[in-house]
DNA sequence: TATGAATGAGGCTTCATTCAT
DNA sequence: CATGAATGAAGCCTCATTCAT
């Protein structure tokens, strides 16, 4: 109880620590030093704990994921109107890539093999669970089915993930509400006359 | 006349040796040694050219989007129905992405000050082209205007970008044509009966 | 009496593993981590037993040392005929370099003098039984007076060393008996017609 | 002309400059810092030269070894008395011995393999000009044909080597006649009445 | 203008050593 | 006595940058 706390909490203090100096910066800006320091370990523990640079980061970028991808999963299981868990989901996600975009980003151009197929195995996990929420949003009768999924996907987080950007960049206060509504105008079932959501 | 083309054309060079060896890499990994036997040219001769190499990696991105911008102020100021102007715009905003976003995403991790700064000076004006074409498909009555252009501009650009992220990576082929109707679907201004574009 | 065992036997271990890991490597090349796995022990146990690494590389190639140096004086204080002690020697000194050319390689390459000093003193003191065995070959007559000991030193055990070396690399098997031999033709004293060794 | 040489003379320098500062120490106490000081170059520049540590020392190794394997030719093809031209290469290869021993121990230990195998060439060649030189002197009937010629060759070079190790390390002086006088004592074919060399 | 040999600052990484348990 | 997680000094090596030609 004593022993597995300080071992995952020291893994996590890298990780906590590398993820904030890593947000806005390029790979080979952000020094192992730097990371170590932040942490508040020896440069020689991060070995302890990650093969080498790379892995650090991969490991970071997966760290997470998980989360968001369970937290989809559980979204999409709700018993509150479609709308609501869509929107739900919207906020939750933009939350997660506020805080990882920076990290993403990086992972979008890591080439390092190994380390990139475990990305994207996690990452795929999600898209995944996304395509879940949106499935049953068709399934439902609250999502139009003429589109593919994948389509829908792109047309829901696209637009977030730009927003996420740029306000991460320009300070630009981000107006999601707007990018949902939007969504939801176009992608909601046309509805028979005298409905609404 | 002679002199400028060769000049040009040596710099040209350069850059698109640069694209090519930057694409799905970190700007770390991709060395200046393979960058001037890529362009056929001297190490030493880069630094005629470009100031240093992340100087070199601000004018690779800059370079396209002031093209790209240009485009887009064409195809706003076209006489055809906005709808083929939008299909137009997006079609051509893909193919650039598609050749760029690796570039692009690497600028969006540049730390480097002044540098950054001259690559947004850039950015930013491509984004105005853009919101001008949105505007004046307001201002047509085309699109509706009951969102902010920034909106819409990331309700169109965002599924694009990230659909075109995917295909590189994946392969996958990419169904720009049901993204736009995605967008048009949602963004058309409701006309009254008997109306079309 | 039970205390002791254990102790030695431990560092016995210690010294046991590091011999064989140590067998064509270079110092630098054996870990104390593959050391500590192989003989059993924990990573800090090592500095129980010896001060750091290069004490345990002393004591590494004194370890037998000792033991030949008083193997030689048995050897030399033999009733049997003289050139059949000689050849004895021969056969287990071959042997003792079998195990410990290795080591005896890095220890003439290791500067660290206080750690040397206590190599060269028990080195010595082999070198001098060796001295003792000849010169009493000497003092019988079965060995021709006219060169240094010393230089019969040389010519007994250098070609012993190189051959060993040689075969312990290619596997060649070891003519041991052809060495001695030879020695013997140059190095017995003319005997007067109708003796013999 | 001008060109081919300063660039010998730079990996020459660097050679030299490592010779030196390997001798009697071990492989990892020598920095490449140092042997780029001693160089005077900067240590950049020793990779332009060597692939990395090993292999500069693995070339040290080499260098110097294909040169007294042509000078064991030479001397071989002389024409004067065998014994002459025999205590000839004993003194020539004591002194090469005296300035590679330490450089040749350490490769003695080294692992690497690839690095190993160049080595392990060059030095076979070396050797099998010494059994050459060694067999013509059976051929001239000069040396005695009942042994193995790499038998003959241990016991000629083994006591060499050892004494040079040991006058490195005691300083005491190097009595290389004697121990020639010994192997001919030894070797030297049973001449008949009246013959002498 | 063009080159590429030379450089050296600085990063990643290793590993002998320590020390709290 | 025994351990092995933690450490950080220090080395190898890379690579952007310079400069003599």
């Amino acid at each position: 109880m004593k022993k597995e706390d300080p071992k995952e909490s020291k893994q996590g203090a890298i990780l906590k620590a590398a993820v904030e100096l890593f947000e806005g910066r390029r790979f080979d800006e952000v020094k192992l030093d730097e990371i170590a320091a932040a942490a508040g370990v020896g440069k020689g523990t991060l070995y302890l704990y990650f093969k080498n640079k790379e892995d650090l980061f991969a490991q970071l970028a997966v760290d997470g994921i998980d989360g968001m991808t369970e937290r989809i999963h559980e979204i999409a299981a709700m018993e509150s109107a479609y709308k609501e868990r869509l929107f739900l989901f919207g906020r939750e996600f933009a939350d997660f890539l506020a805080k990882r975009h920076g990290v993403m980003g990086v992972m979008n151009q890591v080439q390092s093999v190994p380390v990139d197929k475990v990305f994207r195995n996690h990452h795929d996990r999600m898209i995944e669970a996304i395509h879940e929420l949106l499935q049953k949003g068709m399934d439902e009768g609250a999502l139009r089915n003429d589109f593919q999924v994948s389509e829908l996907r792109c047309a829901l987080v696209g637009p977030i993930l730009l927003k996420i950007r740029r306000a991460a960049r320009v300070g630009e206060a981000i107006a999601l509400k707007a990018l949902l509504e939007f969504f939801w105008a176009g992608a909601a079932a046309k509805r028979k006359k005298g409905q609404h959501d």
